[in-house]
Formats: C-alpha cells, sequence, structure tokens
RNA sequence: GCCGGGAUGGCGGAAUGGUAGACGCAGCGGACUUAAAAUCCGCUGGGGGAAACCCCGUGCAGGUUCGAGUCCUGCUCCCGGCACCA
C-alpha cells in the first residue's frame, strides 16, 4: 500500500524553496500587505520544542493562506540571542557566549527549515550581532536624549549567585526567574528606564488594538492606574508635612493614625527620642528583608510606633504616627492616612496594635471588619468642627469630589492619580548584553556621539561577575583597558558604563528590523515602516503578556514620539498559543522525562505530519497534551490523500472524469469552511473538514481532476511539501505557493433537501428530510403525518408552531 | 483574597439559542490475506428493549425560553495572572 514518502518529497521541496528564495519578500509593493509574526526564540541549548512548533505552525499557515489571497506577506525571524543562559555556561565551562549562541542559532535554523517554515530568511536578525546592537543602543541614547533613562541609587533584586540585578518581574516566589536562586535587596546605582512617563498611554491605547481579554486586563492591572488625592498633614511640633495618596479621601474624617514605610525620609524628623532604638531597629530589619520575607510576613501586621504625631487637616486632630512594612515606600507617596473602619490592612493593624477604629460611611459594623463598599452607604461623622464643612450625607461618589476640591481650596490636598506601573529598572551586571552608549566623566554620565556607535562588547575569556559582594559590577568592569576611555567631545577622561542592557532590550523593536534589516543608515526606512506597520498578527506565548508586550509598547511610543514610527501600536491582532502539555498532561519537563523533541518526531512521521497534529489537537489558544498515537492518525489522512491522487505505480491516476454533483458540492463546502476557518485562525475543524472531503472523495470510483486540484490548494497552507509534490504530479510546473485560492461556489454550498428536525414540546421526536426552502404549512403538514410526531400529538391541540425555516418545526401542545 | 479563562463520551475535541458528541484516537465487528501488518467497510455516550423505539445525559443547584452545552443567578473544582499598590 503506497503511503506519502515524506523522507524523499520533504527534503526536495525545503531544498527548492530555498534555492528559488520562493519566499523571499518585496520591501515594497502594488499587492496589499500582511505582516506576520512570531515571537521569535531565543536560541537555547535545548533546541526548538514541541511548543514553539505550535506558534511557528499557526503563523506559517496564516502567511502561507494570504500569500495565495494575494497579499504581499512579511513572515520573518530572527534570534532573541542575549541572556543568561549562554552567560552562565560560559562561566562553567569557558566558552564564549558567542560561540553557544552561533551553535545554537544554527541548530534552530536547521530545525525551523525541517518544518517548511516559509520565512523569509534574507531578513534574519540576531540581537547580538553589533549591525543590530547598534540600533538598539540608538534607541538607548534617544531615551536619554529625552530623559527617560536616568540614573538611580535604588533598592534592586540583588541575585548573588548570578551576580545580578533582577527586575520584579523577573523573580518568581521569591526566587530568580532562571536558575531559582535567593534574591536579596540592596541599594545600587542603576540605570532606570521611565515607562511611568508613558503610564497613561500605554493604558488607553490598549482600546486599539485585538488582543486576549486576559491580556488587556494584565496589562491593566499592571500599569495599575488609580485616582484618588493626595493630601498633606502637617507634622505635630515640626515644620513641614508629610504627604499621602489615598483613593478615599471621603474617609479623611476617619483617619486614626497614619503609617510611613519604613525607609520613609521624614521617619528620622517624627521619631521621638524615647522611640529610635525602636524605630531604627525595625526599619534596619525591613531594609535587609527580601520581597519574599516581607510578603511571608503578610497574615501578621507589623509596625512601630515613632512617638510623634501628625496633624488631621480634616479636623485637627492629632494622629500617632507608625513605621510599617506593609505600606511601601515605592507606591504613592510612601506613606498613608490609617483608616482602620474602611480599609482591610488598617483594620487589620487597628487591631493587631489596639488603635481606635472610627465609622465614618454607614453600612457595615466596622467593630467587625472593614466596611469597603464604595457603591452603597453614606458618610456620617464627617463634619468639620467649626460646621464649616461636611460630606454627612452624601454616598462615595459624591463625598469624594467635594471633600477634594474643599482640601484643594485649602491647600491641604488634590486630585491625584497613582500607577502601580515603577520605571523600569534597565542594567544588568552581566558581560552578554548591549553595553551602555554611556562614558561617566566626573561622576556624570554622558552620552557618546551616534556615529560611534555600535559600542561594541569587548572580548574576553572572564565571564565571572567582578567586584565585591558589597559593590558588585558586571565582568565588564575588570577590562580596564575598555573601561578607561576619553569622553570624545570634551577629551577628558572618562570611564565606560560597565553594566548591559537587560534581555528585553532587543526584543523591544526587532519587528521594525525585519522590515529593512541591512540598512546601515537607518534603523528602518521611513516608506518600508508606513508600508508593513503595524503587525496584523502577532503569535506568541502568553508568559510575555506583561513584560515583552508593555516593554516593546513603551518603546514603541517613544519612536511614534520622535517620527521613527507611524503606528501608536505595533501588534494589531495578538495571539497566545496554547501550551502543549507532555503525553501525561504534565508540563513538559526535563526531570519529568515526557519531553517530545522535534527532531525525533520530524524522522518518525515527516514534517507535514508533526504541522497538521498540532494544528488538528483542539484551538489554537488552548493547552493540550501531546499524544503520538493520535500523529498516526493524522499520518493516515496524509497517506489517504497521497493514495487519493498516486496508485500504486507512483504514477498519477488523476482522471478527467465530471465529478459527480455530491461530491462537488462537499468540494465546495470544504473550500468554504477551510476559508471562513483560516480567517477565524480555528486550524482544527478547518482539518476536520478536509478529513471529511478526502473520506468522501475515497468512496469515489473515479479520480476526477476537477475535484481533486482544487483540494490540493487547500492542503498546501497546513501540509506544504505534499501539496508542492502534488501540485506538480498534477503538471503544473510552478510551486504552488502564489497559486490562487480557489473560490466557492455558493450555489453549490447548499444541499437541494434538508434535514429538518420536528419537536414536540421542545423535544426531538423525528427528522425529515424536506426540499430546502420548504412552506411552514408543508412542513407542518410532513411534521404531523410523521407516525413519531402524531404518537405524542395523540390528538390533542397544536397550540402553538415555532417554524425555524430548513431547520426545524416544534409543535407546543395545549394541555390536554 | 482579587482579576481573567475553563469544565461536553474511554481520550483530544465539534456545535450563529434550534437534531449534543462533527473530525480524529482508542475499542469492537466484517472484507482482503495461508496468517499477520497495512488497507477498505461498518458499529461505538449511558440505561432499557427481540425490535420498532423509549428514558437519561454537556461540573452542581435553580431560573429565563416553545426550545439551553450555549443566556441569567448562586455554588464546586481546575488552569493562568496579581498579591499589603493605600
Amino acid at each position: 500500500m503506497s503511503r506519502y514518502p515524506f523522507a524523499d518529497v520533504e527534503p526536495r521541496w525545503q531544498r527548492f524553496w530555498e534555492e528559488r528564495r520562493v519566499f523571499r519578500t518585496p520591501d515594497r509593493s502594488d499587492k496589499p500587505k500582511y505582516y506576520c509574526l512570531d515571537m521569535y526564540p531565543y536560541p537555547s541549548a535545548a533546541g526548538l520544542h514541541v511548543g514553539h512548533i505550535e506558534g511557528y505552525t499557526a503563523t506559517d499557515i496564516v502567511s502561507r493562506y494570504k500569500r495565495m489571497r494575494g497579499f504581499n506577506v512579511m513572515h520573518p525571524t530572527g534570534w532573541d540571542a542575549f541572556g543568561l543562559p549562554a552567560e552562565q555556561y560560559a562561566v562553567r565551562t569557558g566558552v564564549h557566549p558567542a560561540k553557544t549562541t552561533a551553535d545554537n542559532i544554527a541548530n534552530f535554523r536547521r530545525q525551523m527549515k525541517r518544518l517548511g517554515l516559509s520565512y523569509d530568511w534574507d531578513r534574519e536578525v540576531n540581537t547580538t550581532d553589533p549591525a543590530y546592537y547598534r540600533w538598539t543602543q540608538w534607541i538607548f541614547l534617544k531615551l536619554f536624549e529625552r530623559g527617560l533613562a536616568y540614573v538611580a541609587e535604588v533598592p534592586v533584586n540583588w541575585c548573588p549567585q548570578l551576580g545580578t540585578v533582577l527586575a520584579n518581574e523577573e523573580i518568581v516566589d521569591g526566587k530568580s526567574e532562571v536558575g531559582g536562586f535567593d534574591v536579596v535587596r540592596r541599594p545600587m546605582r542603576q540605570w532606570v528606564l521611565k515607562i511611568t512617563a508613558y503610564a497613561d498611554r500605554l493604558l488607553e491605547d490598549l482600546k486599539l488594538v485585538d488582543w486576549p481579554e486576559s491580556t488587556l486586563e494584565m496589562q491593566r492591572n499592571w500599569i495599575g492606574r488609580s485616582v484618588g488625592a493626595d493630601v498633606d498633614f502637617a507634622l505635630d511640633g515640626h515644620p513641614g508635612h508629610v504627604r499621602i495618596f489615598t483613593t478615599r479621601p471621603d474617609t479623611l474624617f476617619g483617619a486614626t493614625y497614619m503609617v510611613l514605610a519604613p525607609e520613609h525620609p521624614l521617619v528620622d524628623v517624627v521619631t521621638t527620642p524615647a522611640q529610635r532604638a525602636a524605630v531604627t531597629a525595625y526599619g534596619e530589619a525591613a531594609t535587609r528583608k527580601s520581597d519574599l520575607q516581607r510578603a511571608e510576613l503578610t497574615k501578621e501586621k507589623s509596625g512601630v510606633f515613632t512617638g510623634g504625631h501628625a496633624i488631621n487637616p480634616a479636623n485637627g486632630e492629632k494622629l500617632p504616627v507608625w513605621i510599617a512594612d506593609y505600606v511601601l515606600m515605592s507606591y504613592g507617596t510612601g506613606a498613608i492616612m490609617a483608616v482602620p473602619g474602611h480599609d482591610q490592612r488598617d483594620w487589620e493593624f487597628a487591631r493587631a496594635f489596639h488603635l481606635p477604629i472610627r465609622e465614618v460611611v454607614t453600612g457595615g459594623n466596622v467593630d467587625e471588619a472593614a466596611y469597603v463598599d464604595l457603591e452603597r452607604g453614606v458618610a456620617v461623622n464627617s463634619t468639620a468642627p467649626d460646621r464649616s464643612f461636611s460630606i454627612d450625607g452624601l454616598e462615595a461618589a459624591r463625598a469624594i469630589p467635594k471633600i477634594t476640591e474643599w482640601l484643594a481650596s485649602r491647600g491641604q490636598g488634590r486630585r491625584a492619580v497613582n500607577y502601580r506601573l515603577r520605571d523600569w529598572l534597565f542594567s544588568r551586571q552581566r558581560y552578554w548584553g548591549e553595553p551602555f552608549p554611556i562614558v561617566w566623566v566626573d561622576g556624570e554620565p554622558v552620552a557618546l556621539p551616534e556615529e560611534l556607535l555600535p559600542v561594541r562588547l569587548p572580548e574576553t575569556d572572564q565571564f565571572r561577575p567582578a567586584g565585591t559582594g558589597e559593590k558588585p559590577e558586571g565582568p565588564l568592569a575588570a577590562l580596564r583597558e575598555w573601561v578607561e576611555t576619553t569622553d570624545p567631545r570634551s577629551g577628558r577622561a572618562a570611564r565606560r558604563e560597565t553594566n548591559t542592557m537587560p534581555q528585553w532590550a532587543g526584543s523591544c523593536w526587532y519587528y521594525l528590523r525585519f522590515l529593512d534589516p541591512e540598512n546601515p543608515d537607518r534603523i528602518v526606512d521611513p516608506e518600508s515602516e508606513r508600508y508593513w506597520m503595524p503587525v496584523d498578527l502577532y503569535v506568541g506565548g502568553a508568559e510575555h503578556a506583561v513584560l515583552h508586550l508593555l516593554y516593546a509598547r513603551f518603546w514603541h511610543k517613544v519612536l511614534f514620539d520622535i517620527g521613527v514610527v507611524s503606528t501608536p501600536e505595533p501588534f494589531m491582532k495578538l495571539v497566545h498559543q496554547g501550551t502543549i502539555l507532555g503525553e501525561d498532561s504534565q508540563k513538559m519537563s526535563k526531570s519529568v522525562g515526557n519531553v517530545v523533541g522535534p527532531d525525533e518526531v520530524v524522522d518518525a512521521f515527516g514534517a507535514d505530519a508533526v504541522r497538521l497534529y498540532e494544528m488538528f489537537l483542539g484551538p489554537l489558544e488552548a493547552s493540550k497534551p501531546w499524544n503520538t498515537n493520535s500523529v498516526e492518525g493524522i499520518t493516515r489522512f496524509l497517506d489517504r490523500v497521497w493514495r487519493l491522487y498516486v496508485g500504486e505505480d507512483d504514477r498519477l491516476h488523476v482522471d478527467e472524469s465530471e465529478p459527480p454533483a455530491a461530491a462537488l458540492r462537499v468540494l465546495h463546502r470544504t473550500i468554504q469552511k477551510v476559508t471562513e476557518d483560516l480567517e477565524a485562525l480555528k486550524f482544527n475543524t478547518a482539518i476536520a473538514q478536509m478529513m471529511v472531503f478526502v473520506n468522501e472523495a475515497t468512496r469515489l470510483e473515479a479520480r476526477p481532476r476537477p475535484l481533486l486540484e482544487p483540494f490540493v490548494l487547500l492542503l498546501a497552507p497546513f501540509a506544504p511539501h505534499l501539496a508542492e509534490e502534488l501540485w506538480r504530479h498534477l503538471g503544473h510546473r510552478e510551486s504552488l505557493a502564489y497559486a490562487a485560492w480557489p473560490a466557492f461556489d455558493p450555489a453549490l454550498v447548499v444541499e437541494d433537501s434538508v434535514t429538518v428536525a420536528v419537536q414536540v414540546n421542545g423535544k426531538l421526536r423525528a427528522t425529515l428530510e424536506l426540499p430546502r426552502g420548504v412552506a411552514e404549512a408543508d412542513a407542518r403538514a410532513a411534521a404531523l403525518a410523521d407516525e413519531r410526531v402524531r404518537r405524542f400529538v395523540d390528538g390533542a391541540e397544536v397550540r402553538k408552531v415555532i417554524f425555524v425555516p430548513d431547520k426545524l418545526v416544534n409543535l407546543v401542545l395545549g394541555a390536554r
């Protein structure tokens, strides 16, 4: 029995596509454009895994389909090749990360080509290539020029084992995301990007994109915009005031104490001599704690009274000032007014330290729990002592603006907006990253001129972090000849910045470089940018829902502001492919031993089978387990397709007969279904319909060309090697990559007769074959004539008939 | 705790408020074969029945509707994210 000879066919077509540069994309064209982008991979030593294949196959199918629909399709890939694993490997083995990276890239490229992915390989980019990172550095200069990159002494997450600082997002459960090492907080001089300056636009412009709701929500939460008021509380016995942020200024009369973050600068001022020792001890303990340790203690509120007091601006009351680590220095002003009656955290703290709780909003019982409902309840006990002001009787929606205006008029407060989003910690004490285009002159950072870019990563064979535990520095700091330089503008002695950029940097703008990868003079040609942007479809893992996707949007908006890009958002439609689990429904992992590798399955079943199988598994977005048995099912399908066209003698046995009408209808329904499903990215149901077609076609005695030739084109995006081979067998000289997608005849997708469901009181009792377009009266008569229906009607009055044309007759009976 | 998504046969899954289970896997039966594999054909949610057919069935409990897997209310469990953000 002949089978699809994938081992022969697939490499042959891969060579054909490569040698003829079939998927080379012109920079511009009269055709409409379609930009179809994958999240490019980090080329790990492990090679591609079956999870990568899922997303890459999906975009490949869409790209091939769009080409056949007449689009000029941009479908590139490249390598996010800076990063920790190669550097960690270098520390262990001494093998230079550039070598490791090059080897891994070669392996990834080989594996991707084996899958028949139709990338334009002439547009490949590599973030570690100086010709690429030159432009990453260029963007940094633009950020620096605009005051969006600054140096700050900030408490950072220092990972001693990795010898580097990590962003909050790179820490999972208090451990480093890479390696799972301990992380401690420590103040350090760092580069920081002012992403908070774009918080509002990053939030607002989420309206412009077609993204999964869960991802939009995660970004909104990450940005965490909240509107409220800043309120100033005078210090008792000291000049100046402490400023707090609150979203509930309407509860100001309910404040019974205040809390400063332990690191707050006013702690020293307000602390009384009697409390100083306790305050200092608490503060020192808090700064030493890692975030994990702080989080672990959330169940028990802790804190210390400073001995000092502040004055409530609303009623002149003296409020005790405490410090507690449930107030974070990094959010708002690092200080709060505590309203235990109407805030859960304050309530717990007040309970623990026997502080008074006062009700200022009706509706709950503040002795039992904080009452935080914003919708219900009105203000009480909220009148100024001189009766000049009151919000009593008002619900929160009215009370908040009223008291905010009152405070503003007295210079004691103002409306304020705060974000959870923090500025982006942008430097790493690493070797394998982009060097900063910065030199230090007299303790000030100075931008290098653009003409001197790229600042190349210097050669070394020492990859261990330099410096000491107290003053950690990256490996570059040890390279004296490189570090010591002169400021090219002033000629004065200078030291190079020895930190490098984080891995996110290169991936913030790679989608732009694909459009013009060789350009030595500009980051991207403006005309190409205007033609291709934005990305029409972006597919990648949900793990990038906030980090990469937020950082890239930020840089894009900066580039928009300086006129480099023409669209406010880079990625119009975003889809996350689901995780491919192991055969045991567990996450694939080496330690569990359930990892399935692409090479082994392509060896065993061929690229087309693996592509088709992953798409047939279920919806693209869903997580689903791998099942090798089912791959064999797909192999059977491809073999059936092969035998439909090619006989035992290995020759085409398609004939020139007229296809039967019924078979032609199945073909046209299949064209319709596959087309619609491709537009909706529903690959699994498209494949199911192709199976239906093949089952029907297999039943026929003849092998009519008018039936079988269009089907090859439908199959082509999914199983391109098999389709090209059949297309050639059918006598075509050219690749089908740009053949016109078949159209369906609307008259041929409907049957002459329809199956009408007959219900009695909503329960299915019979189905009838009736002519399409049957009139209600006729359908009703046919239904009532049916024995199976009559039995249930049994002389009862038919009170009502629901008729859905060509679908259903529902006979509703009166009570008997 | 909060936010988002989900739960359908033995398994992966399919179903604009209108015949639940398309398609595939696994299983069973048949054809071909000396035999097996491969291939082709058929059956395959549960229960009852000799059959015609009947009853039950989409996580649980209600509701809306002529009609609910689909819409609404309240739960349970699973997955992802956030986690003292004032």
